[in-house]
DNA sequence: ACCACAACCTGGCCGC
DNA sequence: TGCGGCCAGGTTGTGG
């Protein structure tokens, strides 16, 4: 947005002035109070090359900027976007909070799960309840809790809602000081791969024992994702009342 | 307002 | 080798 000859011909002399991340945008702050946002989606990737670098069969859009380098957006599965506005808010306005922010608490956790019926693992997955979680990180935290992935977001009691939010920060905050998860095509900006994947408890290991109990971990399609966890550790009702230990 | 699901794309892998 | 089906770090539009 806009469309990419409008795009290009505003972009040009675009000064970068600040850099940015709201959930999963990256927002570059231009000279002119203009905003360019960045979503990579799936497999969008942003490269800063040499100017003679050979282009990668998936680049879709070069930037040339004035120290003679080259930013490269590569995007094997063309899902990733680009807005360039004046009003960045129009885009991210409507993201729920950051789960780092020392500010965010468990109450508001609570108060946003309330009224969602939907399965907990949905939900976690809803950018206007927490701002930047993804498949991997959203099953990586519930098993942390000890919560069942389709448990309703609604019958989460206050215990189990502290639970989750402190496992969604720890699972961040490992997979972040690891450069996230490469599984097939993630990169890290300066194209090296993270190393969260070997940190991974239950995330695509399906029929793999749980690092905690031994049993095999199972997958299962919710919301119209594969999700993935211990049916021990995170048992479908909480009538037991047994606190599950976190590793 | 909420919820479930198909669609958007490309490519890798598996079984036949 | 080829083909069909399934899978993939995300979001959005549609219909209920």
């Amino acid at each position: 947005m806009p469309d990419p000859a409008t795009f290009q011909a505003q972009i040009r002399g675009a000064r970068v002035v600040n850099l940015a991340r709201r959930g999963k945008f990256l927002l570059f702050q231009l000279s002119d109070d203009r905003h360019l946002l960045v979503h990579l989606r799936m497999t969008g990737q942003l490269h800063v090359l040499p100017a003679n670098a050979t282009l990668h069969p998936h680049t879709r859009a070069v930037f040339y900027l004035d120290n003679g380098t080259t930013l490269h957006f590569r995007d094997q599965r063309k899902f990733g976007r680009f807005y360039l506005v004046r009003e960045p808010e129009l885009v991210v306005g409507k993201l729920g909070p950051e789960p780092l922010d020392p500010k965010w608490t468990p109450e508001d956790l609570h108060r946003r799960l309330q009224q969602r019926r939907a399965a907990i693992k949905s939900v976690l997955l809803d950018q206007k309840v927490i701002a930047g979680l993804g498949n991997i990180y959203a099953d990586e935290a519930l098993f942390v809790a000890g919560i069942h992935p389709l448990r309703t977001a609604a019958s989460l009691s206050e215990k189990e809602v502290q639970r989750l939010f402190e496992s969604i920060r720890q699972v961040l905050r490992e997979a972040i000081d690891r450069g996230g998860t490469t599984i097939q095509t993630f990169v890290r900006p300066a194209g090296s791969a993270g190393t969260y994947q070997h940190r991974r408890r239950v995330y695509r290991r399906a029929g793999q024992p749980c690092v905690r109990c031994g049993t095999p971990i199972l997958r299962q399609r919710i919301g119209g994702r594969s999700t993935y966890f211990c049916p021990r550790c995170q048992p479908a009702d909480n009538s037991s009342g047994e606190t599950p230990v976190r590793r």
